[in-house]
DNA sequence: TATCTATATCAGGATGTTATGATAGATCTA
DNA sequence: TAGATCTATCATAACATCCTGATATAGATA
């Protein structure tokens, strides 16, 4: 645990990556854009929640580079960044596939 | 996002998967149990916090079977619970080798 | 049995994260 | 240009997570 220049452990910053997937909406809009490339009101819309919302997160999915983005007119068009996104997702699929009746009773998380 | 049962969206259940590892103090006992199995105390002395809090950590990362245990008289030795656990932390590696400025520059997680 | 060591648990306060509703900027259409 | 649509941002309130310090339990040793 020896902190970089920047105050951040190696730990610090590789939670805070886990931390960018640890939440329902962002993983809904990962899971959407595992099918297909999507503007924000369809996810909006497909989620089942606000825009100001879907774009809040959106914000932290992109700045972290999980998801780009292109403009087409009025909308922006989004996609996952890379395939490592995709495999993260598999993998989680996966742990959940043995654990996840455990997952959904640890009281602690 | 069709909720199950218990009332867990697919998407709520893999968020709190991925809530597991966002944690420093989780993170820093899996890196170390990667290398080797450890008892509590080690991994206390190693990260560098106290017993109670490490003893915490391990309770939610043993409930969700990230690792397991088996006892050596007095003590508790901890060890990764299977593959994926590895695979996974090996996949956060890759995504940070590309991302690491990003993520510790964002702030909104 | 008494005592020591190792580990686990818990309540409360401190801290960090997320949602809501209002609003602003940008592009399109008429 | 005016109005409509799409997306982004922000402050505040609501909520979830984590740490601390005290304490409990189990096994070991004498």
């Amino acid at each position: 645990m020896k902190p970089e220049e920047n105050g951040f452990t190696r730990e610090d910053l590789k939670a805070k990556l886990f931390q960018g997937f640890a939440d329902p909406i962002r993983i809904a809009i990962l899971e959407l854009l595992r099918e297909r490339e999507m503007c924000v009101s369809e996810m909006a819309e497909a989620v089942g929640c606000s825009q100001p919302r879907i774009s809040n997160h959106l914000a932290c999915l992109r700045w972290c580079q999980f998801v780009q983005t292109r403009k087409e007119g009025n909308q922006v068009i989004y996609s996952l960044h890379d395939d490592r996104i995709r495999k993260i997702l598999e993998l989680a699929d996966d742990l959940l596939a043995a654990n996840a009746e455990q997952v959904y009773r640890c009281i602690r998380i």
